[in-house]
DNA sequence: GCATGTTTGTTAGTAAACCTTACGAACAAA
DNA sequence: TTTGTTCGTAAGGTTTACTAACAAACATGC
């Protein structure tokens, strides 16, 4: 008898089989159907629309390659669901039958953004399609962790629900920590969380579609999408510890174990440094956290003093960014962080530092800036969670 | 009238747009068509045959999910095109009417795989399916650069084409320098190449298919394809420069100005270094090229003073190495080079040092080691860029 | 004004691809 | 011998996107 495990792999098989011969870790291998071609399909049309509101169908089948009659056909079924909406006719003079000109419905769907990259308060909000916040709400957390910070979530997602005037699309987290592929926070220390099957409890409590995933991840997401980024990108997060999201070739990058972009605790430079709570000298995070740079800045007398500790706090982020940004060759690196602090002296000096250890920085196409996205960065990277997951849009 | 540029954007198309709302650059984003599912799902056979031998039509239908009969369909138009051929009945004996086992014809197809990694020679070789070397060429540089090596080159391929014995897949090329994802070779110093477009001139020439990368990215392609690796993986080349191919979740990385892997001129540590001849001081490329390990070994006088010198630059490294591996989320970290010089002492003290700078180190789960593939490497890369380029298999 | 040409979106029919259902062949076990 | 299992194939249906053709609605030139 077949065990019955998940690779249907009966005992009859496993003993017939001769010798792998190139051994790999098992591929996304997986079977295409003309439904899922179709599906694609429709989300390639879709992001048209998205991306540029009033084109008309022909319009988006010479953009595409799909004939005028697939299109109108895709069109039609978006149509049918209220994702996109008849426009009217183009009105500028020229041959031919005037256009009926399309339009995304951003109001179709709203659904769920939240953050709990906070310490102190889970922020969450209602967003339309198009990626805006139309609701906030907040929880705070008083130093709740663990199943009770759980339940402050739970309450605070319930009561965003119970105000939502639209059909959910579904519910995209920012989560702080360790979050893998199935939504599972392996580990988020400050909230005492490990192994929550973050995604599993929302998605039975809300019957809704749910992604989740880490804080740093959603906002370069979003950074992706709303800002006018390259599709190879890293963003550094600089808050109470450092964290970054990274890009590549469009996609993120999770890493083998989903602990990509934990940058806190890699050691810059040789010359040791400040001792870290992880137990090793001289990593970032003792460099350039907020909490690290305030009290530096709290020490400092003078203004040259000020911008001397703000120099060096951007050297060290250059020294641990410069490796990264050569092996990847990123031309593209966004910074998110209290701009009092991080804008300026420091962003200079971290740029200079990776064009002064690169060749990257020889080529001058390097570009370091901060985030153009407000601190909403992180909601609205969920929703770009919740939009490309559901809708294959962003 | 419209232009004709490749977009076929007509004038009309463009006065009608509203703004971009998420403006990124142009996504993959094609159209899916039935014909492309099918392909897919054929690389999907194929690669289970490829993987696995002595599989019967049944099995594969398990594995892949699709029916059995959908799978015996292609299955007979891969024996029809040769690459699959029928092995006899399955021997054991079980219930039901006995299995047809499959195999893959190695034979089917040979192709051509080149390796221009070296400074001095051109190799180059008739790989079969399996990745295999069947026939050797060599062509000697003499210090033919530009133009004239291209004529090496070509009087190289044209005489493994007239020994094939088979019918040829295609050409893979790894090639030292930059090289673009449409094949242009945009920069390689020591063949004093720039924006040599080599698939072009090969494929125009020989008229096969052709893929041209660069030697580390062929590197790590041969690595994951044959050596037994995960999905995330460095490989880091260590010869007259130092050079690194990244494959992430599965897929090679080019990078944004396809030079992902330019490790060599990266400034490591702190505390200066030599002089780099791009100028710079401290380039990982100076602390452990082979020239530089080799100078530094003939100045030790003892076997100590040779393990200093092995250990430091392994560290240095692993320094350049921690904030790569700490970001990507690696565990698998792969050296290929002179194995009298990097095996060992080096080695070691490269992971140690990445160990200890790292959260990756702590948790353990991070492995160095040499290349379990000969110096065939970049010749077998080469393969594997053809047969996922032709076949999807790998 | 009117014929001509262009563009749009739809209808009708076709080809491709995978599915479900069903069946004969070939075997093991009772 | 009967029963049940497994394999591979055949027949027929559904989905999908394509080509071909057409009516509607417009600009332009005579």
């Amino acid at each position: 008898m077949p065990q019955g495990n998940e690779q249907g792999r009966s005992h009859t098989n496993a003993t017939a089989v001769a010798p792998r011969r190139a051994g790999r870790v098992l591929r996304p291998s997986v079977k295409v159907l003309p439904e899922h071609a179709r599906r694609h399909n429709r989300s390639l049309v879709l992001q048209q629309v998205y991306r540029t509101s009033g084109l008309s169908r022909a319009d988006i089948a010479r953009q595409t390659g799909l004939t005028r009659v697939t299109v109108s056909d895709l069109v039609s079924e978006l149509v049918a669901e209220g994702l996109v909406t008849e426009l009217g006719q183009r009105e500028d003079a020229r041959p031919g039958k005037p256009a009926t000109l399309l339009e995304m419905n951003l109001d179709a769907f709203h659904l769920i953004g939240l953050d709990l990259s906070d310490k102190s308060v889970f922020r969450a909000a209602i967003l339309d399609l198009s990626g805006r916040v139309r609701e906030r709400a907040e929880a705070q957390l008083d130093g709740a962790t663990g199943e009770l910070a759980i339940g402050r979530l739970m309450d605070l997602v319930a009561e965003l629900v119970g105000r939502a005037s639209r059909p959910l699309l579904g519910i995209g987290v920012g989560s702080p920590g360790i979050v893998d592929r199935g939504g599972v926070v392996r580990s988020a220390p400050n909230l005492r969380w490990a192994e929550v099957p973050l995604q599993s409890i929302l998605a039975e409590r809300f019957r809704l579609p749910v992604t989740v995933s880490n804080d740093a991840n959603a906002a370069v997401l979003a950074e992706h999408s709303f800002g006018q980024s390259a599709d190879d990108i890293i963003l550094v997060q600089i808050g109470a510890g450092v964290g970054a999201g990274l890009i590549i070739d469009g996609s993120p990058v999770l890493g083998s174990h989903s602990a990509a972009g934990e940058i806190g605790h890699v050691v810059v430079g040789t010359d040791g440094g400040p001792l870290c709570a992880c137990g090793k000298e001289g990593c970032l995070e003792v460099w350039v956290s907020v909490p690290h740079l305030t009290a530096q800045l709290l020490d400092a007398p003078t203004e040259a003093a000020r911008t001397e500790v703000l120099t060096q706090a951007g050297q060290r982020l250059g020294i641990a960014l410069a490796p990264v940004v050569g092996v990847l060759n990123l031309t593209e690196i966004v910074l998110s962080g209290p701009t009092e602090l991080v804008a300026g002296t420091f962003a200079e000096a971290t740029l200079n530092t990776i064009r002064q250890r690169t060749i990257a920085g020889i080529h001058g196409d390097l570009a370091l800036r901060m985030t153009a996205l407000s601190r909403d960065i992180v909601l609205r990277g969920a929703a770009v969670l919740v939009l490309s997951g559901q809708l294959g849009v962003s």
